[in-house]
DNA sequence: AAAGTCAATTTTGTATTCATATTGACATTT
DNA sequence: AAATGTCAATATGAATACAAAATTGACTTT
Protein backbone atom coordinates (compact mmCIF):
# COMPACT_ATOMS: atom_id res chain seq x y z
CA UNK A 1 0.00 0.00 0.00
CA UNK A 2 1.10 3.41 -0.24
CA UNK A 3 -0.04 6.94 0.82
CA UNK A 4 -2.07 9.48 -1.06
CA UNK A 5 0.58 11.54 -1.30
CA UNK A 6 2.81 10.09 -3.68
CA UNK A 7 0.13 9.13 -6.12
CA UNK A 8 -0.76 12.86 -6.29
CA UNK A 9 3.27 13.67 -6.37
CA UNK A 10 3.45 11.41 -9.36
CA UNK A 11 0.55 12.89 -11.23
CA UNK A 12 1.65 16.72 -10.85
CA UNK A 13 5.57 16.05 -11.46
CA UNK A 14 4.22 14.32 -14.86
CA UNK A 15 1.59 17.27 -15.63
CA UNK A 16 4.88 19.42 -15.08
CA UNK A 17 7.01 17.87 -17.28
CA UNK A 18 4.82 17.65 -19.54
CA UNK A 19 4.13 21.00 -19.77
CA UNK A 20 0.88 20.97 -19.08
CA UNK A 21 1.00 22.76 -15.94
CA UNK A 22 2.95 26.06 -17.61
CA UNK A 23 5.66 27.85 -15.55
CA UNK A 24 4.23 30.51 -13.08
CA UNK A 25 1.50 28.65 -13.09
CA UNK A 26 0.10 29.31 -9.54
CA UNK A 27 -0.75 25.48 -7.72
CA UNK A 28 -3.34 26.65 -4.79
CA UNK A 29 -3.88 24.37 -2.33
CA UNK A 30 -8.00 24.14 -1.97
CA UNK A 31 -8.36 24.15 -5.89
CA UNK A 32 -5.54 21.27 -5.81
CA UNK A 33 -7.74 19.36 -2.47
CA UNK A 34 -10.94 19.82 -4.48
CA UNK A 35 -9.48 18.46 -7.42
CA UNK A 36 -8.19 14.98 -5.82
CA UNK A 37 -10.79 14.73 -3.48
CA UNK A 38 -8.86 15.10 -0.37
CA UNK A 39 -8.08 17.19 2.16
CA UNK A 40 -5.13 20.59 1.97
CA UNK A 41 -3.01 17.81 4.33
CA UNK A 42 -1.72 15.28 1.71
CA UNK A 43 -1.92 18.46 -0.99
CA UNK A 44 0.25 20.40 1.11
CA UNK A 45 3.02 17.45 1.33
CA UNK A 46 2.66 16.84 -2.47
CA UNK A 47 4.01 20.69 -3.09
CA UNK A 48 6.66 20.14 -0.57
CA UNK A 49 7.99 17.18 -2.49
CA UNK A 50 7.77 19.22 -6.01
CA UNK A 51 9.74 22.01 -3.93
CA UNK A 52 12.41 19.69 -3.33
CA UNK A 53 13.09 18.19 -6.65
CA UNK A 54 12.46 21.87 -8.43
CA UNK A 55 9.87 21.65 -9.69
CA UNK A 56 7.73 24.25 -8.18
CA UNK A 57 9.18 27.25 -6.15
CA UNK A 58 7.51 27.31 -2.98
CA UNK A 59 7.94 30.69 -0.54
CA UNK A 60 6.57 31.14 2.88
CA UNK A 61 2.91 32.53 2.74
CA UNK A 62 3.16 33.21 -0.59
CA UNK A 63 2.46 30.15 -2.15
CA UNK A 64 3.83 27.76 -4.90
CA UNK A 65 4.28 28.32 -8.63
CA UNK A 66 5.82 25.81 -11.06
CA UNK A 67 9.22 26.59 -11.64
CA UNK A 68 9.78 29.25 -13.65
CA UNK A 69 13.38 28.97 -14.70
CA UNK A 70 15.13 31.82 -16.18
CA UNK A 71 18.45 32.19 -18.46
CA UNK A 72 20.81 31.70 -15.62
CA UNK A 73 19.24 28.86 -13.94
CA UNK A 74 18.92 26.76 -16.93
CA UNK A 75 22.23 27.46 -18.07
CA UNK A 76 23.57 26.62 -14.77
CA UNK A 77 21.72 22.97 -15.39
CA UNK A 78 22.84 22.30 -18.51
CA UNK A 79 26.19 22.68 -17.49
CA UNK A 80 25.48 20.71 -14.35
CA UNK A 81 23.89 18.23 -17.17
CA UNK A 82 26.53 18.16 -19.74
CA UNK A 83 28.73 17.42 -17.49
CA UNK A 84 27.15 14.95 -14.95
CA UNK A 85 26.12 12.77 -18.25
CA UNK A 86 29.59 12.82 -19.71
CA UNK A 87 31.02 11.65 -16.49
CA UNK A 88 28.07 8.59 -16.18
CA UNK A 89 29.14 7.78 -20.16
CA UNK A 90 32.67 7.54 -18.75
CA UNK A 91 32.14 5.43 -15.53
CA UNK A 92 29.54 3.33 -17.74
CA UNK A 93 32.15 2.65 -20.07
CA UNK A 94 34.02 0.27 -17.56
CA UNK A 95 31.57 -0.63 -15.40
CA UNK A 96 28.55 -1.92 -17.55
CA UNK A 97 28.09 -5.56 -17.52
CA UNK A 98 27.88 -7.57 -21.11
CA UNK A 99 24.30 -7.82 -20.68
CA UNK A 100 23.99 -3.57 -19.96
CA UNK A 101 25.94 -3.52 -23.17
CA UNK A 102 23.46 -5.74 -24.67
CA UNK A 103 20.09 -3.30 -23.56
CA UNK A 104 21.75 -0.21 -24.72
CA UNK A 105 22.99 -1.84 -28.22
CA UNK A 106 19.73 -2.69 -28.37
CA UNK A 107 17.89 0.65 -27.47
CA UNK A 108 20.23 2.53 -29.91
CA UNK A 109 18.58 0.01 -32.75
CA UNK A 110 15.12 0.95 -32.44
CA UNK A 111 16.10 4.35 -32.22
CA UNK A 112 17.21 4.12 -35.81
CA UNK A 113 14.25 3.19 -37.20
CA UNK A 114 12.93 6.01 -35.45
CA UNK A 115 14.86 8.57 -36.73
CA UNK A 116 14.14 6.86 -40.26
CA UNK A 117 10.33 7.21 -39.79
CA UNK A 118 10.98 10.61 -38.53
CA UNK A 119 8.87 9.20 -35.17
CA UNK A 120 9.53 12.29 -33.08
CA UNK A 121 7.46 10.74 -30.08
CA UNK A 122 9.03 7.27 -30.42
CA UNK A 123 12.66 8.70 -30.07
CA UNK A 124 11.97 11.16 -27.31
CA UNK A 125 11.17 7.63 -25.39
CA UNK A 126 14.00 5.64 -26.50
CA UNK A 127 16.23 8.95 -25.94
CA UNK A 128 15.02 9.11 -22.80
CA UNK A 129 15.82 5.05 -22.41
CA UNK A 130 19.20 5.16 -23.76
CA UNK A 131 20.50 8.04 -21.20
CA UNK A 132 18.33 5.79 -18.24
CA UNK A 133 20.81 3.03 -19.36
CA UNK A 134 23.61 4.89 -19.08
CA UNK A 135 23.06 6.17 -15.95
CA UNK A 136 22.16 3.20 -14.57
CA UNK A 137 25.48 2.19 -15.83
CA UNK A 138 27.50 3.21 -13.64
CA UNK A 139 25.94 1.41 -10.96
CA UNK A 140 25.69 4.56 -8.59
CA UNK A 141 22.39 4.85 -7.74
CA UNK A 142 22.77 8.47 -6.17
CA UNK A 143 24.47 9.17 -9.43
CA UNK A 144 21.76 8.03 -11.57
CA UNK A 145 19.29 9.75 -9.76
CA UNK A 146 20.81 12.95 -9.76
CA UNK A 147 21.46 12.88 -13.28
CA UNK A 148 17.82 11.65 -13.92
CA UNK A 149 16.20 14.25 -11.56
CA UNK A 150 17.99 17.17 -13.63
CA UNK A 151 16.82 15.57 -16.83
CA UNK A 152 13.20 15.25 -15.46
CA UNK A 153 13.10 19.14 -14.85
CA UNK A 154 14.95 20.14 -18.79
CA UNK A 155 12.54 17.31 -20.55
CA UNK A 156 9.95 20.50 -20.90
CA UNK A 157 12.92 22.23 -22.69
CA UNK A 158 14.04 19.58 -24.57
CA UNK A 159 10.35 18.86 -26.35
CA UNK A 160 10.14 22.16 -27.03
CA UNK A 161 13.00 22.35 -28.67
CA UNK A 162 12.52 18.80 -30.40
CA UNK A 163 9.78 19.82 -32.38
CA UNK A 164 11.36 22.64 -33.67
CA UNK A 165 14.37 20.97 -34.99
CA UNK A 166 15.04 17.98 -37.54
CA UNK A 167 18.39 16.89 -36.51
CA UNK A 168 17.26 13.76 -35.01
CA UNK A 169 19.76 12.31 -37.25
CA UNK A 170 22.82 14.52 -36.00
CA UNK A 171 21.93 12.93 -32.57
CA UNK A 172 21.52 10.07 -34.14
CA UNK A 173 25.23 10.03 -35.32
CA UNK A 174 26.47 11.64 -31.91
CA UNK A 175 24.60 8.62 -30.03
CA UNK A 176 26.36 6.14 -32.32
CA UNK A 177 29.57 7.15 -31.51
CA UNK A 178 29.00 7.21 -27.85
CA UNK A 179 27.85 3.70 -28.12
CA UNK A 180 30.58 2.72 -29.70
CA UNK A 181 32.57 3.94 -27.43
CA UNK A 182 30.77 2.10 -24.10
CA UNK A 183 30.69 -1.11 -26.00
CA UNK A 184 34.94 -0.91 -26.31
CA UNK A 185 35.22 -0.02 -22.82
CA UNK A 186 36.56 3.27 -23.70
CA UNK A 187 35.65 5.31 -21.28
CA UNK A 188 37.96 8.69 -22.02
CA UNK A 189 36.23 8.63 -25.67
CA UNK A 190 32.89 7.78 -24.06
CA UNK A 191 33.61 11.05 -22.03
CA UNK A 192 34.11 13.23 -24.68
CA UNK A 193 31.67 12.03 -27.38
CA UNK A 194 29.01 12.22 -24.57
CA UNK A 195 29.87 15.76 -23.33
CA UNK A 196 30.19 16.92 -26.80
CA UNK A 197 26.63 15.60 -27.56
CA UNK A 198 25.56 17.46 -24.97
CA UNK A 199 27.51 20.84 -24.68
CA UNK A 200 25.83 20.97 -28.66
CA UNK A 201 22.28 20.37 -27.85
CA UNK A 202 22.84 22.82 -24.76
CA UNK A 203 23.66 25.65 -26.85
CA UNK A 204 20.79 24.96 -29.31
CA UNK A 205 18.42 25.05 -26.18
CA UNK A 206 20.14 28.17 -24.81
CA UNK A 207 19.81 29.79 -28.76
CA UNK A 208 16.51 29.08 -28.89
CA UNK A 209 14.93 30.61 -25.61
CA UNK A 210 16.78 33.34 -25.89
CA UNK A 211 15.46 34.01 -29.24
CA UNK A 212 11.88 33.85 -27.59
CA UNK A 213 12.87 35.85 -24.46
CA UNK A 214 13.50 38.38 -27.40
CA UNK A 215 10.69 38.37 -28.78
CA UNK A 216 8.97 38.71 -25.76
CA UNK A 217 10.27 41.61 -24.80
CA UNK A 218 9.95 43.40 -27.97
CA UNK A 219 6.06 42.28 -27.88
CA UNK A 220 6.24 43.54 -23.83
CA UNK A 221 7.62 47.31 -24.93
CA UNK B 1 10.72 36.74 9.07
CA UNK B 2 10.86 32.97 8.50
CA UNK B 3 8.28 30.09 8.82
CA UNK B 4 8.58 27.84 12.25
CA UNK B 5 9.79 24.63 9.83
CA UNK B 6 13.02 26.14 8.53
CA UNK B 7 14.17 27.15 12.02
CA UNK B 8 13.61 23.52 13.19
CA UNK B 9 14.97 22.15 10.25
CA UNK B 10 18.30 23.74 10.72
CA UNK B 11 18.16 22.99 14.40
CA UNK B 12 17.76 18.95 13.70
CA UNK B 13 20.22 18.55 10.19
CA UNK B 14 22.60 20.29 12.24
CA UNK B 15 22.16 17.32 14.98
CA UNK B 16 22.00 14.87 12.45
CA UNK B 17 25.45 16.41 10.35
CA UNK B 18 26.82 16.72 13.52
CA UNK B 19 26.58 13.54 15.26
CA UNK B 20 24.36 14.59 18.24
CA UNK B 21 21.37 12.50 16.53
CA UNK B 22 23.45 8.93 15.69
CA UNK B 23 22.10 6.89 12.72
CA UNK B 24 19.50 4.84 13.19
CA UNK B 25 17.79 6.59 15.91
CA UNK B 26 14.28 7.06 15.72
CA UNK B 27 12.52 10.70 14.63
CA UNK B 28 9.15 10.42 16.37
CA UNK B 29 6.90 13.47 15.47
CA UNK B 30 4.93 14.09 19.18
CA UNK B 31 8.33 13.80 21.17
CA UNK B 32 9.68 16.41 18.47
CA UNK B 33 6.80 18.59 18.93
CA UNK B 34 6.96 19.09 22.76
CA UNK B 35 10.16 19.30 22.16
CA UNK B 36 9.97 22.46 20.13
CA UNK B 37 6.59 23.21 21.44
CA UNK B 38 4.95 23.05 18.40
CA UNK B 39 2.06 20.85 16.81
CA UNK B 40 2.64 17.75 15.17
CA UNK B 41 2.44 19.71 11.55
CA UNK B 42 5.31 21.69 10.97
CA UNK B 43 7.44 18.93 12.74
CA UNK B 44 6.28 16.52 9.91
CA UNK B 45 7.46 19.14 7.22
CA UNK B 46 11.03 19.22 8.29
CA UNK B 47 10.81 15.73 7.90
CA UNK B 48 9.67 15.89 4.98
CA UNK B 49 12.72 18.04 4.53
CA UNK B 50 15.35 16.34 5.94
CA UNK B 51 14.18 13.36 3.74
CA UNK B 52 14.39 14.98 0.32
CA UNK B 53 17.97 15.85 1.70
CA UNK B 54 18.63 11.94 2.44
CA UNK B 55 19.36 12.90 5.74
CA UNK B 56 16.55 10.93 6.98
CA UNK B 57 14.48 8.25 6.03
CA UNK B 58 10.69 7.87 5.69
CA UNK B 59 8.66 5.33 5.24
CA UNK B 60 4.94 5.29 4.99
CA UNK B 61 3.21 4.09 8.17
CA UNK B 62 6.90 3.11 9.63
CA UNK B 63 8.53 6.28 10.85
CA UNK B 64 11.37 8.22 10.15
CA UNK B 65 15.08 7.58 10.76
CA UNK B 66 18.43 9.16 11.26
CA UNK B 67 19.78 8.16 7.62
CA UNK B 68 21.70 5.16 8.22
CA UNK B 69 24.39 4.77 5.35
CA UNK B 70 25.29 1.30 3.76
CA UNK B 71 28.37 0.62 2.85
CA UNK B 72 27.49 0.73 -0.96
CA UNK B 73 25.69 4.05 -0.44
CA UNK B 74 28.42 5.82 1.32
CA UNK B 75 30.81 4.49 -1.49
CA UNK B 76 28.24 5.74 -3.54
CA UNK B 77 28.08 9.26 -2.06
CA UNK B 78 32.11 9.27 -1.98
CA UNK B 79 32.47 8.56 -5.85
CA UNK B 80 30.36 11.41 -6.44
CA UNK B 81 31.41 13.84 -4.44
CA UNK B 82 35.23 12.74 -5.63
CA UNK B 83 34.35 13.62 -9.28
CA UNK B 84 31.74 16.75 -8.75
CA UNK B 85 34.73 18.48 -6.48
CA UNK B 86 36.92 17.61 -8.87
CA UNK B 87 34.45 18.96 -11.90
CA UNK B 88 34.01 22.20 -9.39
CA UNK B 89 38.00 23.14 -9.34
CA UNK B 90 38.60 22.56 -13.03
CA UNK B 91 35.73 25.20 -13.72
CA UNK B 92 36.46 27.58 -10.80
CA UNK B 93 40.21 27.54 -12.31
CA UNK B 94 39.01 29.70 -15.40
CA UNK B 95 35.97 31.25 -14.12
CA UNK B 96 37.01 32.68 -10.70
CA UNK B 97 37.59 36.18 -10.36
CA UNK B 98 41.02 38.02 -9.04
CA UNK B 99 39.33 38.70 -5.44
CA UNK B 100 37.46 35.32 -5.36
CA UNK B 101 41.14 33.79 -6.12
CA UNK B 102 42.71 36.22 -3.14
CA UNK B 103 40.06 34.76 -0.74
CA UNK B 104 40.86 30.99 -1.85
CA UNK B 105 44.76 31.67 -0.80
CA UNK B 106 43.60 33.64 2.19
CA UNK B 107 41.92 30.63 3.57
CA UNK B 108 44.60 28.09 2.63
CA UNK B 109 47.05 30.29 4.64
CA UNK B 110 45.18 30.34 7.74
CA UNK B 111 44.81 26.47 7.01
CA UNK B 112 48.71 25.96 7.47
CA UNK B 113 48.59 27.74 10.61
CA UNK B 114 45.73 25.33 11.80
CA UNK B 115 48.06 22.74 10.62
CA UNK B 116 51.00 23.95 12.62
CA UNK B 117 49.29 24.15 15.75
CA UNK B 118 47.62 21.15 15.17
CA UNK B 119 44.10 22.72 15.72
CA UNK B 120 41.42 20.08 14.66
CA UNK B 121 38.81 22.12 15.16
CA UNK B 122 39.39 24.85 13.43
CA UNK B 123 41.32 22.67 10.14
CA UNK B 124 37.94 21.42 9.98
CA UNK B 125 36.20 24.98 9.85
CA UNK B 126 39.05 26.18 7.86
CA UNK B 127 38.49 23.15 5.60
CA UNK B 128 34.69 23.29 5.00
CA UNK B 129 35.35 26.92 4.13
CA UNK B 130 37.81 26.09 1.52
CA UNK B 131 35.68 23.97 -0.61
CA UNK B 132 32.81 25.97 -0.07
CA UNK B 133 35.11 28.84 -1.89
CA UNK B 134 35.92 26.37 -5.00
CA UNK B 135 32.41 25.29 -5.44
CA UNK B 136 30.56 28.58 -5.26
CA UNK B 137 34.06 29.40 -7.73
CA UNK B 138 32.17 27.61 -10.41
CA UNK B 139 29.30 30.35 -10.53
CA UNK B 140 26.86 27.77 -11.12
CA UNK B 141 24.37 27.60 -8.08
CA UNK B 142 23.22 24.26 -9.36
CA UNK B 143 26.24 22.80 -9.22
CA UNK B 144 27.85 24.18 -5.94
CA UNK B 145 24.27 23.43 -3.97
CA UNK B 146 24.20 19.83 -5.22
CA UNK B 147 28.27 19.54 -3.94
CA UNK B 148 27.57 21.16 -0.87
CA UNK B 149 24.50 19.19 0.19
CA UNK B 150 26.53 15.98 -0.77
CA UNK B 151 29.30 17.24 1.47
CA UNK B 152 26.98 18.13 3.93
CA UNK B 153 25.71 14.27 4.85
CA UNK B 154 29.63 13.06 4.43
CA UNK B 155 30.15 15.22 6.84
CA UNK B 156 29.53 12.93 9.56
CA UNK B 157 32.02 10.69 8.18
CA UNK B 158 34.69 12.85 7.64
CA UNK B 159 34.68 14.41 11.15
CA UNK B 160 35.05 10.89 12.58
CA UNK B 161 37.91 9.88 10.70
CA UNK B 162 39.70 12.67 10.79
CA UNK B 163 40.12 12.91 14.64
CA UNK B 164 41.50 9.52 14.33
CA UNK B 165 43.96 10.01 11.79
CA UNK B 166 47.23 13.03 11.50
CA UNK B 167 47.27 13.48 8.26
CA UNK B 168 46.71 17.03 7.88
CA UNK B 169 49.88 18.01 6.76
CA UNK B 170 49.24 15.37 3.70
CA UNK B 171 46.01 17.07 3.30
CA UNK B 172 47.59 20.23 3.42
CA UNK B 173 49.96 19.88 1.09
CA UNK B 174 47.55 18.53 -1.72
CA UNK B 175 45.33 21.69 -1.06
CA UNK B 176 48.66 23.84 -2.15
CA UNK B 177 48.82 21.68 -5.44
CA UNK B 178 45.02 22.87 -5.81
CA UNK B 179 45.44 26.07 -4.85
CA UNK B 180 48.20 26.54 -7.11
CA UNK B 181 46.33 24.84 -10.14
CA UNK B 182 43.62 27.42 -9.69
CA UNK B 183 45.50 30.58 -9.16
CA UNK B 184 47.19 29.81 -12.28
CA UNK B 185 44.08 29.15 -13.89
CA UNK B 186 45.18 25.64 -14.63
CA UNK B 187 41.73 23.63 -14.84
CA UNK B 188 43.13 20.72 -16.11
CA UNK B 189 45.72 19.95 -12.97
CA UNK B 190 43.15 21.53 -10.64
CA UNK B 191 40.75 18.74 -11.85
CA UNK B 192 43.54 15.97 -11.33
CA UNK B 193 44.59 17.31 -8.07
CA UNK B 194 41.27 17.71 -6.22
CA UNK B 195 40.47 14.25 -8.05
CA UNK B 196 43.28 12.85 -6.02
CA UNK B 197 42.52 14.43 -3.10
CA UNK B 198 39.08 13.13 -2.58
CA UNK B 199 40.07 9.65 -3.90
CA UNK B 200 42.63 9.52 -1.67
CA UNK B 201 40.65 10.38 1.24
CA UNK B 202 37.29 8.27 0.27
CA UNK B 203 39.56 4.99 0.38
CA UNK B 204 40.40 6.21 4.09
CA UNK B 205 37.04 6.74 4.87
CA UNK B 206 35.95 3.09 3.23
CA UNK B 207 38.91 1.65 4.99
CA UNK B 208 38.24 2.89 8.14
CA UNK B 209 34.26 2.06 8.09
CA UNK B 210 34.61 -1.50 6.96
CA UNK B 211 37.31 -1.77 9.57
CA UNK B 212 34.67 -0.64 12.38
CA UNK B 213 32.20 -3.13 10.15
CA UNK B 214 33.81 -6.41 10.65
CA UNK B 215 34.49 -5.45 14.20
CA UNK B 216 30.62 -5.08 14.65
CA UNK B 217 29.64 -8.43 12.51
CA UNK B 218 32.02 -10.13 14.95
CA UNK B 219 30.69 -8.95 17.97
CA UNK B 220 27.25 -9.52 16.54
CA UNK B 221 28.11 -13.85 16.19
C1' DA C 1 -7.28 61.23 -11.94
C1' DA C 2 -3.84 59.17 -9.12
C1' DA C 3 -2.06 57.58 -5.02
C1' DG C 4 -2.51 55.91 -0.54
C1' DT C 5 -4.92 53.72 3.22
C1' DC C 6 -7.94 50.64 5.33
C1' DA C 7 -11.05 46.85 5.52
C1' DA C 8 -12.61 42.53 3.72
C1' DT C 9 -11.57 38.38 1.63
C1' DT C 10 -8.61 34.87 0.47
C1' DT C 11 -4.74 31.93 1.27
C1' DT C 12 -1.24 30.00 3.79
C1' DG C 13 0.66 28.44 8.47
C1' DT C 14 -0.39 25.95 12.64
C1' DA C 15 -3.09 23.32 15.90
C1' DT C 16 -6.27 19.80 16.90
C1' DT C 17 -9.10 15.98 16.07
C1' DC C 18 -10.31 11.71 13.80
C1' DA C 19 -9.06 7.41 11.37
C1' DT C 20 -6.20 3.70 10.18
C1' DA C 21 -2.15 0.89 10.07
C1' DT C 22 1.65 -1.20 12.64
C1' DT C 23 3.60 -3.36 16.59
C1' DG C 24 4.04 -6.00 20.53
C1' DA C 25 2.13 -8.90 23.95
C1' DC C 26 -0.69 -12.40 25.31
C1' DA C 27 -3.46 -16.31 24.57
C1' DT C 28 -4.84 -20.26 22.11
C1' DT C 29 -3.88 -24.14 19.29
C1' DT C 30 -1.20 -27.70 17.24
C1' DA D 1 7.34 -25.44 23.15
C1' DA D 2 6.68 -23.14 18.92
C1' DA D 3 3.74 -20.83 15.97
C1' DT D 4 -0.10 -18.40 14.71
C1' DG D 5 -3.86 -15.38 15.57
C1' DT D 6 -6.23 -11.79 17.99
C1' DC D 7 -6.43 -7.63 20.56
C1' DA D 8 -4.88 -3.46 22.64
C1' DA D 9 -1.76 0.36 22.50
C1' DT D 10 0.75 3.58 19.90
C1' DA D 11 2.28 6.19 16.03
C1' DT D 12 1.45 7.89 11.59
C1' DG D 13 -1.88 9.52 7.73
C1' DA D 14 -5.62 12.53 6.78
C1' DA D 15 -9.22 15.89 7.78
C1' DT D 16 -10.96 19.77 9.98
C1' DA D 17 -10.71 23.88 12.67
C1' DC D 18 -8.39 28.04 13.93
C1' DA D 19 -4.97 31.98 13.42
C1' DA D 20 -2.26 35.08 11.01
C1' DA D 21 -0.53 37.17 7.05
C1' DA D 22 -1.09 38.86 2.34
C1' DT D 23 -3.58 40.32 -1.47
C1' DT D 24 -7.33 42.86 -3.41
C1' DG D 25 -10.55 46.27 -4.05
C1' DA D 26 -13.01 50.13 -2.80
C1' DC D 27 -13.08 54.49 -0.87
C1' DT D 28 -11.05 58.66 0.53
C1' DT D 29 -8.06 62.36 0.00
C1' DT D 30 -5.21 65.31 -2.43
Amino acid sequence: MTTISVSIFNILANEIVSGVLKPGAKLEEIPLATRFKVSRTPIREVLRDLASKGLVQMEPRKGVLVAQIGLEELSDMLEAECELEALCAQIAAHRMSLLEKKQLERVHELTAIAVSKGDDARYLELNHEFHNLISAGTHNKLIAETVGNLRGRLSGFRQAQSKTEKRLQTSHAEHQCIVDAILSSDAVIAFQKMRAHNARLSSKVIEQLSKSNTNKSIKTK
